[in-house]
DNA sequence: GATAATTGTTATGGACTATACCAAATATCG
DNA sequence: CGATATTTGGTATAGTCCATAACAATTATC
């Protein structure tokens, strides 16, 4: 009850009565965002969001998402490994990785081959479908997705960037 | 059908067969991150996760997330705007912003004020609990949170991240 | 004054995340 | 050996975000 509605219109006098209508499209001065351009959280997720939407913009036509971009990768560096080794270096919980699979394998991009040492677990391996589409994928990424960033930062602060990030993942 | 079971698991002949039993806790081998470690999107993420993660815990006596921090900021830096600019200017849709908006006025931490100018918008304020709650937010996030990422960068290299990601989110 | 646009809102669906639980297979240990 | 515990892949489920469509009330436009 400590805010009244008088104080409440008192503070604003600009929409229709105090609007300085001099040019024609004079609109509302842009929002202040005071203390938030340090916060190093908010600018984390939203330089996070853009570079998410790059990536997907420029792999569109292979249809990859990071996140399956990524599990392509460890695939292919880490031949013999199964899923939950897989799932568990990439941070994603086991659960969640069973649909993610589901969604490789039915597109011919990996296969999950039991094992013949521990018949509980799941070998996974890249396709030759899957090899080829991330070949392409990486050739996209590197000439288009990363080039831009390299583009935006210059290559020195481009690496200096991944580093710092790099620690915080690692060490924060 | 181009991989054939044969072909697994004669890749990995790791688990229980050649297993180097040298040591008593000599485990698989760490997996091989390849060209993820350059993804810059990767380790954004993987970043981003980290620092929310620990923006939770040190302003958890205040039971703040991030996104309401945000809001609670903005409110105080700009007095008598509405609900669709303030939603507009931290990137949510303001279908979702009005749940956000009644959790955060359930907890009197503002409030909306129906303007007299225009009778379909809300004006949001903070209370004068909301502004206690956002100071004591504020020194936490500055003296924990803030002041363990000056710690683990150095200021000039916080600064620089900072810029960076800022360039990135506005520009790229 | 009729029509269009805006504001807050509801409903809803999709994506991602997190937990509990289960059967099969394996490991552990008395 | 056999009982028990652990591991693996999987299901079910719930919660959080994010996005779109639609709606009533209000205001702007012409």
């Amino acid at each position: 009850m400590t805010v009244s509605k008088a104080t409440a219109d008192a503070v604003k006098p600009s929409r229709a009565s105090g609007k300085a209508p001099v040019d024609g499209a004079a609109e509302n001065p842009a929002l202040q965002m005071g203390e938030l351009s340090e916060l190093l959280g908010y600018s984390l997720k939203r330089a996070q969001l853009k570079v998410f939407e790059d990536f997907l913009r420029c792999v569109a036509p292979l249809q990859l998402t990071p996140a399956q971009f990524s599990v392509l990768l460890l695939l292919d560096n880490n031949p013999g490994r199964n899923q939950t080794e897989i799932a568990n270096t990439l941070g994603i919980l086991r659960p969640n990785f069973v649909a993610m699979l589901d969604a490789l394998e039915s597109r011919d991009l990996c296969t999950r081959v039991r094992s013949t040492n521990d018949r509980r677990s799941h070998i996974l391996m890249l396709t030759e479908k899957g090899r080829t589409v991330l070949a392409r994928a990486k050739k996209l990424v590197a000439t288009k997705h990363e080039a831009r960033l390299n583009e935006l930062l210059g290559p020195a602060n481009r690496v200096a960037l991944l580093d710092m990030l790099s620690k915080i993942a690692a060490e924060f």
